[in-house]
DNA sequence: TAATTTATGACAGTCTCTGACAGATGACAA
DNA sequence: TTGTCATCTGTCAGAGACTGTCATAAATTA
């Protein structure tokens, strides 16, 4: 696993310095009220370069988000199949709070930071939701591989759809209080999963009821 | 209960050819490639007015389902107290569509329109599901109020997420197939509420369980 | 009919985002 | 080291969404 290039480490650079940069500006000034043309300046490129990095303005605040999902989809492939589906998914989710706490510090200070962005933000909120239910799809295929079902089995979409719900609601939970570290998010998941265990069937989420 | 005057007549009758061009403009060329001027033009009023009547370009597409949460939220203030909050749910959206069946059929078409470009335009998709979260909030509170639950109580906030979560889910199962009449619609969300009655512990909602 | 309120159009301007082209820079082989 | 190539970047021009402002026209009211 040799070090990549200079080439692909200056990219990293400019991705985190464009990164900073922003949420730094939103939270000073709003996100509405910062220009893509302040955000590429406090980053030293040009307006233009910001968008080959980031499709859009949204994407510069929502990319850790965004990178969680995927390792959630990565751990879930690893969960041993005879887990229940609403089981599998929650040792995932709870697999990306930790891979983040055991990482750099100051990863988990920019997700601390973005994601208060994204709760204090209605713009933000909606794009960090409809990003949420682009990425249930591919969890719903997922669970529907493990589990065997047939394309228009209506289980998988209510399995994975419920779950999201269950772990949005738990992330919106925490808003009010200003959130210091990571264990509270993994405090107020699991206070959501133990409501979400109490309230359903056993065997629910493979339709055994 | 007298007739509104000239003014407001004609207001809503520009809405409506807003809408409707919208709508039109939208399935014929699809969300992205219409400007907000072709639909202006095909309305016959200038680009500004518009903007008059719809903050954004989006809003004139989700104007509909808007509208079917305005009457949600009533119908669901009219549910008797003893009803649990699912319950009340479930019976305030079958309300929705009732009204709407029994309306102008020119309102059903436009729905079906609206749902099936909503459907099909990710962006549409999106805007359509922040607002359905934003409307969540004001469930919330309609079903905190009800039960007389503490405002931290996060139960209400569950109860009225997995609903949301469900009748979501019903209506995107409806996609595939060209929906032609609301029935389909009605038939897929009792479909989906059983499912979830199923999984669901007697008395999960009212937090006996 | 006159006075007042309100809807509309016209115009100018900002901001997000895109395409096209040219110059700069890192990767890699001779 | 040098030359070639792929890729990154800046500059420029422009479309499209959206807003503020002001004058005009129409509806409402006296």
């Amino acid at each position: 696993m040799s070090r990549p290039g200079l080439r692909e480490r200056k990219k990293q650079k400019t991705r985190l310095a464009l990164i900073d940069a922003a949420l730094d500006l939103f939270r000073a000034q709003g996100y509405e009220a910062t220009t893509v043309d302040q955000i590429a300046a406090a980053a030293d490129v040009s307006p233009r370069t910001f968008f080959r990095y980031f499709a859009t303005k949204e994407d510069v605040a929502l990319s850790l988000p965004v990178d969680g999902q995927e390792v959630m989809l990565r751990e879930l492939a690893d969960r041993p199949p005879e887990e229940p589906p609403f089981v599998a998914l929650s040792h995932a989710m709870r697999a990306v709070l930790t891979e983040l706490q055991e990482g750099d510090v100051t990863d988990v200070t920019r997700f601390l930071k973005s994601r208060e962005l994204v709760e204090t933000t209605p713009a933000l909120f909606a794009g960090s939701v409809r990003r949420m239910m682009e990425n249930e799809r591919r969890l719903i295929d997922e669970i529907a591989r493990r589990e065997g079902s047939s394309p228009d089995d209506l289980l998988p979409h209510f399995v994975v759809s419920l779950f999201t719900t269950v772990a949005r609601v738990g992330f919106e939970s925490c808003h009010p209080q200003s959130i210091q570290d990571l264990s509270a998010f993994a405090e107020r998941l699991e206070q959501m999963l133990s409501l979400a265990e109490r309230s359903l069937r056993p065997g629910w989420d493979r339709g055994r009821v």
